[in-house]
DNA sequence: AGTATATTTGCAACGATGATGCATAAATTT
DNA sequence: AAATTTATGCATCATCGTTGCAAATATACT
């Protein structure tokens, strides 16, 4: 996986740094949503916290990572999984918050359905957020 | 009007004050969502920060207003328009945010469609916010 | 109407979150 | 290995939202 992390970084034109490299590990390791927080906590605090959010800006910029809707406001973050590139973010689908676990999880395989809007409306783009027990807590 | 925000307070038994009279007014006026800067603005900062913010948790609390789930992870604030009780809200329509006028639109006809979740997980609650144009800025 | 009680307000202070400028340190290029 | 580009850490700042407490205001009571 060293490796893994390394062809990303290189194939995102970043520089490979001690803190990418820990900080993508961590994220290859969680498939679900991690905030600023929860890497602080993972790295034990070993990089300041501006390195962590610059570090966090320069993956959803390339297209490595992509933010996450929530219902309490706060900043999540998740590997993008498909057709992710930098300034195009593909990632159509739901998001569920577990009210047990707390757990935000990207159910990949579910679509955002498409709506209807009241007419003279424009659609640009769609997120949805489900909360409620994931398969794990049940 | 003035009467009719009188009445909504007294019914949610709150006690009349000027910030709650005045905040309360000022939803009536806007159909909208409406941030917590947007009503400093508009009050011109005749209460305390914390006055509207203690406010605002007691409209939310009372189900006058509800909370709208926003892209840029800001809070808003928007008028219920029915059924919502005392710690049961019930707006699951959909919001619009318009990315010209960047005001926050409750599609009051626009029901949040139901999706299938995976297996073993169950849903409670879902939020969906569409970015576009709006039907004026268009 | 005037007093007692309950509620709300404003102030001060705090914590969390996120951003920026700049010098130092590290990674990449040659 | 040196030059250059890039990233890091520190200091500092701004915004946002919260809490405790005393003073002020609104409601209930007689």
């Amino acid at each position: 996986m060293a490796n893994e992390v390394n062809d990303i970084l290189r194939q995102n034109r970043l520089s490979v740094t001690d803190s990418r490299t820990k900080i993508l590990s961590f994220f290859l390791q969680h498939s679900g949503a991690l905030s600023h927080a929860d890497i602080e906590k993972n790295t034990h605090a070993s990089f300041d916290r501006v390195t962590v959010y610059r570090t966090l800006q320069r993956f959803v910029e390339k297209g490595i990572i992509h933010l996450i809707p929530t219902t309490d406001n706060s900043i999540k973050y998740a590997l993008c999984k498909n057709d992710c590139a930098p300034g195009h973010h593909h990632d159509n689908h739901v998001h569920f918050i577990c009210d047990e676990c707390f757990k935000t999880i990207c159910l990949d395989d579910v679509e955002i359905p498409v709506i209807k809007l009241p007419k003279d409306f424009k659609l640009q783009h769609s997120e949805m957020v489900v909360t409620g027990i994931c398969g794990q807590c049940k």
